[in-house]
DNA sequence: GGATGTGAATGCATTCACAGCA
DNA sequence: TGCTGTGAATGCATTCACATCC
């Protein structure tokens, strides 16, 4: 089976079935079925079926999916088996709460060095971690084996420290500043904007006033 | 054009429009094609038309979109023309990010409340506003007509504090908890799970060479 | 010429439905 | 019986291509 045939929204998914499969494994369910699965997160059956048969024949007829060796499936699955190492550019409100947010380390994503344009915090600490310059990231990519990063600067800075990224080979950005990004196709960009996703719940619930007041 | 027929990912694209547009509003460009718009966000000329062709009809052959009408429309469309009054439970590191974040008012959200479990930071100010009680949740809801919420606590607790904005008849839910909440289905709900954007990044990568990682 | 708006065609993703296995 | 894995069928979303208009 080939990558590049797999539909995004499955491997979105995946991520969600891995995010369940570990919370029921706390408390020690040993198997789940596919309907389970789909009835925990509001997916068809057939959905998380058709989503893990993409990878190979994990399941046991008759009993469903092991819990602990579909986690390990799936963490090997979405490369998180291993440790990465990711960089921070941006130390305002948003990136300090990244800095000290639990869940990256808890998937297996590590805060390795911090940057910022501001030299009035360089070499201030957070944590283990020392503000640097954004000047020190072609140096910090190369010698800590980086490959992704994050930016939470604001959008007016966000393509040019894109670029800096994409010029120190880092191949995967988190962009969490309110811009699209343009990089090379060979880089990999996911972004998440806040207020957007407030103005998508915005819709919605306007739709619920127009379809009341048009039948 | 019944709004149940128009794709979700149209909706998702929207906002990425009207972001463009406000960008280049203030760079002073008047008009703008569709062939621009989608070469500016990588996506195609046609892709463009069909979305906004949804709502209605916009555009001037042989001119394009005039930005400025684009952005009303757009605005208006996504229910963003007035200002939403928007709560927010959890005042840890995320919870504090959000309250300062400065794009919700941008884009017509204003934090109207925030509230967290911990007695310790009750009353505390953070800006204009005070800490309460998630007790005090229902009472704030309906005095400051409140119908969107963003939810910023451990996933342990997410769950229960989502029954309790359902209960307060709050329909819009912004999940930041790395867990998928249960809620009626006139309730929506969008999540943000900020680690599993990495996990999605590290899928993509490994598709070209597994490197970068630290065992 | 240079655009839009839109049916028709294509391409993807999801669901169905059932053979096969424990 | 209960469940998986999977071709076939269906349903959605995107792209094509062209009539139409400034």
């Amino acid at each position: 089976m080939r990558h590049d045939e797999i539909p995004n929204s499955a491997v979105h998914r995946l991520s969600i079935y891995l995010r369940h499969l570990e919370a029921i494994h706390v408390l020690q369910q040993r198997t789940i079925s596919s309907k389970q699965l789909g009835q925990a997160l509001s997916y068809s059956d057939a959905q998380v079926r058709k989503d893990l048969a993409y990878f190979g024949q994990f399941g046991h007829p008759g009993v469903g999916y092991r819990v602990e060796d579909m986690i390990r499936e799936l963490r090997s699955i979405l490369g998180t088996d291993k440790t990465w190492n990711v960089l921070l550019v941006g130390a305002g409100n948003l990136g300090r709460a990244l800095m000290t947010y639990r869940g990256f380390l808890r998937k297996g994503f590590r805060l390795a060095a911090v940057f910022d344009a501001d030299t009035a915090k360089h070499g201030r600490g957070f944590g283990e971690l020392e503000i640097q310059p954004v000047s020190a990231i072609a140096h910090a990519v190369e010698t800590l084996q980086i490959r992704m990063a994050m930016i939470a600067v604001p959008p007016e800075s966000a393509q040019q420290v894109a670029d800096m990224l994409v010029a120190a080979k880092v191949r995967g950005i988190l962009n969490f500043a309110a811009v699209s990004l343009v990089v090379p196709p060979e880089t990999y960009v996911q972004s998440v904007d806040l207020a957007m996703q407030l103005e998508q719940l915005s819709f919605r619930m306007n739709l619920g006033q127009i379809a009341g007041t048009t039948p």
